[in-house]
DNA sequence: GTGGTTTTTATTGCATGCAATTTTCATGTG
DNA sequence: CACATGAAAATTGCATGCAATAAAAACCAC
């Protein structure tokens, strides 16, 4: 899902990996401030492998820094979240564009057509395999970045898509509990279809707006599970969605 | 020039800022090993926070990180410094657009106008002041950057022109040294001026569009700034761009 | 001289102690 | 009861020692 985080030291590895599935879970309120000597035992590292943890998270957008030192989670409102996925189809559009004018050799596409063809069988199924789908539908983005061929702009699509609701597949679990899910489905998998046809004919204008709309479409169940309580909970990181006014939090104790 | 860097500890703050300078001035080539009990001598600090400052150089991209542990000089190619500033003009598009659909207020533009008039009244003058318009555009960019109202544009943004060839004033110091540097000076000018004007209109693909195509006039820059020994020791960062083959570094050096 | 192996050196990653600072709690005052 | 003041506790940031590991050097066989 997320960048690749190889290439750490164990211990460092081990702290992002465990903290970060703890914020997402909800395990620290939004807000209360994540101490050192509170975690460092709770992991089972140290303090100096945990602190660079929790600066791996805050570049992820996870924990936010303090003026006066130390981390505490963030929450996030709904027009962030719109506006990061708005963000990612930003991109995701320029990397259709870019793949759209760069791809060479008859097999270029060979793997992005095989990623559609596997949503086109697991979308006409009767019961939709959710998890085979997301697979499917990660190996579409991870290829579309492949062949935009861009190291920088795979560093923006990376820290874009760090942000557990702003992936691709984000909303993909949310979905099984909307009713119209089967529609949208469907026409998510058609916008998969336009996409690799815009690039093989080299449309790049018209490979951009397909991708920009693509990401509408996380955008628009992000509306519908707003107001969907079952849904919203399928959400990564649903906790630490902001639900309510700016409320005054009196003592966001440490946790 | 690049992002906020205030709200870190005064040691990290000075083995940033110090390794920073020392990098875009050369001081270490692309493709040597910095190793910290080298640098923290060298530096005036700690191995501890030099190390977050290793981390922090990381994810601006000037370093890049060994599976075995330790950090290397990046260098750029000229395909790379293009992309960057392909997804900066990306960027600023979302941003000119962004903000041509959200300002609000009868005075919402006026900083972003004063920005523009200031620039009219330098690039009229004879001699440039080049140190002023450096000021002035910056202030414009960051101005676009305020109107859109997007934190997590303002993540991307930050990271994108964090590369120093990517920067909006990057090539302006080269500029003086080509022929055309005026012609040029005037054509940025009036896009500022179009933009504006679009953002006011709420024309917002029209603002897309016009960012876009500004920061193309620095990727021209680029491609004549390639061509001219004085313009390249212009930009910032120069030392890191890779100007030979992909050469065999017999033994690259720790430095 | 070249290639492979062992020894030596250098470097990183981690743990922990300490001082400075911030935050919290308690107390007193209007 | 709100608010300012001061003391106590907690927390961060930094420095440094140590073990594991990687890189380099030395060495030897061919």
């Amino acid at each position: 899902m997320s960048g690749p985080d190889d290439a750490r030291s164990p211990q460092l590895l081990r702290a992002v990996l465990q903290l970060r599935e703890k914020l997402l879970a909800g395990a620290f309120p939004p807000g209360v401030r994540v101490a050192e000597l509170t975690l460092a035992p709770l992991l089972g590292v140290s303090r100096t492998p945990l602190r660079l943890a929790l600066g791996v998270l805050e570049h992820e957008g996870l924990l936010r820094m303090l003026p006066s030192g130390g981390f505490v989670v963030r929450d996030f409102t709904a027009a962030d979240i719109a506006d990061a996925i708005e963000l990612r189809g930003v991109l995701e559009g320029t990397a259709a564009r870019l793949a759209a004018e760069r791809w060479a050799g008859p097999e270029a596409l060979a793997e992005m057509r095989a990623a559609v063809a596997d949503m086109d069988g697991l979308t006409a199924a009767d019961t939709i395999d959710f998890a085979a789908y997301v697979a499917a539908n990660e190996r579409f983005h991870t290829e579309l970045q492949r062949l935009a061929a861009s190291p920088m702009l795979d560093r923006a699509l990376t820290q874009a898509t760090a942000l557990p609701f702003a992936s691709p597949s984000a909303f993909v679990h949310a979905q099984a509990e909307l009713a119209e899910h089967q529609r949208i489905l469907l026409i998510a998998q058609d916008q998969h279809r336009c996409i690799l046809d815009a690039i093989a004919r080299r449309e790049g204008g018209r490979a951009e707006a397909l991708a920009r709309e693509h990401a509408r479409l996380a955008r628009r169940n992000l509306d519908a599970a707003l107001t969907n309580r079952a849904a919203m909970e399928a959400v990564p990181g649903a906790a630490l969605i902001r639900t309510t006014k700016p409320r005054e939090r009196r003592h966001a104790r440490s946790a």
